[in-house]
DNA sequence: TTGTAGGCGTTATCAT
DNA sequence: ATGATAACGCCTACAA
């Protein structure tokens, strides 16, 4: 008994009237009579119709689908923007697909010609951290695909882009150290390839030029991965090292937390002896003790944000549009840590 | 300049060869000349030709895709099972479609229907905490499109299933809280609605019982938000009210965790005073202080087994498969809240 | 091993 | 307002 699945065609058939007909009735066309439009949709009803996407997108060269692709979903900022695009997209007709490049340049190549062969209307991307070249952006950007870069962006790529402002969060962060009296400020950085690792970095060193203050490099330490054990790693390689830090300003509050817990069991006073500040503001930050300062970056906007101008772009008529950028300001929300 | 896309016609065309041919070739047909195969290849290179995705679903009626639907992916437990299920699908070459009913009906039936019309070859949801009639779930396994439950299931629906032993699991919390001398336990549920909930309770209960010991119905209290303020809200009026409870076990870390960081608010002595424990095991839970004694549930794995067995399903030839049940069994993490 | 030809289910372009 | 009919790009018997 495999159920035949109904078509428009059945539909044409039984009514005696052509399948554009009845594509068109179904589709609320405008220059159709009501009645038989009335006819179609019940008939389509009663024969429990269901349109078949894959044939419409192949036809209408419209999948109405974007392709998002993050490091990883299990981080607060990449889950909640993701829930922003999906919350702008959805309301207006379009499904996300989302994969997970793992930080690994070989899977986030894969997943953006999956994608393209997917025909996804557009696609948004946040770079994985091994992500150095480019040729695979621009190839399905040249092939005619939308494309915005969020949050891990690079200049090598023209294309839209919304990130963070993070020269001047880092700048402020750092500020707010400074004033706290701190001097030795350490920067727990991730990979420097990373445009906004670098970017934080840029912030850091303003903030100390801007008030006449030299910082110890040897206090500015890359880390290739976003866990606690790698933080706690660090912190005690500072602890140890030839300029004992007496703040510490974390790239993600992953390393923050991380290296919040393993002061602690070292005895180290905190902010006292150490102040320690993060960049995110994930849910986890004001439960851990004491609760740490932390850069609020408002990732469900930035997803919306990012959705919207993509659909924008997509739906403009237009080829030659300009892409566009967007920065959204982080905010600075001041806990015990520091 | 709109770039001619190339397909499997130009590519025959200029091979001299037949459509089939390319077809076969670009799909490592064996019964294939070897020549002709890597002449295709070598030419489809040239070329720059990409395979239709879209098309080739429609026409081999596989899409090679799975959807999924959870309430979130801003909570740990899904965003994780879903890392899960992409770990298992990807490796078998199948893509990932991911939705969140955000624990709406009206949405979760929307995305069924989207997802089933896109001719995804399976399906993986966890039902929204509103859904109580499963009409449109059993209409898309009626449509002959897999269906497997997870997490949040129910037993009207005859499709496979996996799930964590909440039952059991429960008991084991709450056996281990009267271990630990408290005598009146509060219970912070989410709706009885969902059968993890019930479950829960069951496993409460049955706990209870083997100890030969009652339990006061005020002390459960059934929650229609997971957020840190509802909990904080159900703690005082659990503390307020007629039955004071000197422990505390709740639905999920989140709630768990709420209620704590109203407790010590409140002055309340954790654990001597009042004992708390969770279900979830959150990267959070360590975190909190006093930590949170918690049920760790294997998310990650449990998304692969569902991905297996849905896939499993999926490719096999007799259309008659049994559905299966496969329970998990969470993990007591014995930490300072207790 | 390769070619022919008829789908797959819609949309879109011309006519009428 | 409706109908024919050709795409859309690929797959797959069936033939050769």
């Amino acid at each position: 008994m495999s159920k035949k699945v109904t078509t428009i065609k059945d539909i044409a058939e039984r009514l005696n009237v052509s399948i554009a007909t009845v594509s068109r009735a179904l589709r609320g066309s405008t220059d159709i009579k009501r009645e038989t439009k009335l006819a179609v949709m019940e008939m389509a009803k009663e024969m429990d119709y269901h349109p078949n996407l894959l044939a419409s997108s192949l036809s209408s060269k419209k999948s109405k689908i974007l392709g998002v692709v993050v490091p990883t979903i299990n981080r607060q900022f990449w889950s909640n923007s993701i829930s922003g695009i999906e919350n702008i997209a959805y309301g207006l007709g379009y499904k996300v697909m989302i994969f997970q490049s793992a930080e690994s340049f070989q899977k986030e190549v894969e997943i953006v010609e999956t994608l393209a062969n997917s025909r996804v209307d557009g696609i948004l991307l946040a770079l994985s951290k091994e992500t150095n070249s480019y040729g695979h952006i621009q190839n399905i950007m040249d092939r005619g695909i939308p494309v915005l870069l969020f949050e891990r962006v690079c200049s090598e790529i023209n294309s839209s882009k919304v990130t963070t402002d993070d020269l001047n969060g880092s700048k402020e962060v750092v500020q707010h150290l400074i004033t706290r009296g701190k001097r030795k400020i350490a920067y727990l950085s991730g990979p420097m390839s990373l445009g906004v690792c670098e970017a934080r970095l840029t912030g850091y060193k303003e903030a100390h030029e801007e008030n006449r203050l030299s910082f110890d490099p040897d206090l500015i330490l890359e880390l290739d991965d976003f866990t606690y054990e790698a933080a706690e790693k660090a912190l005690k390689k500072l602890w140890e090292g030839r300029t004992r830090p007496d703040a510490l300003f974390c790239f993600a509050d992953i390393l923050a937390i991380g290296a919040l817990e393993a002061g602690k069991k070292l005895g180290i006073k905190i902010p006292e002896e150490l102040a320690i500040a993060g960049f995110g503001n994930d849910d986890i930050s004001r439960f851990v003790s004491p609760s740490l300062t932390t850069m609020s970056q408002p990732s469900f906007e930035m997803g919306q944000l990012a959705a919207d101008l993509i659909l924008k772009e997509i739906n403009s008529e237009e080829d030659l549009t300009e892409p566009h950028y967007k920065t959204i300001k982080p905010e600075l929300i001041i806990r015990e840590s520091t």
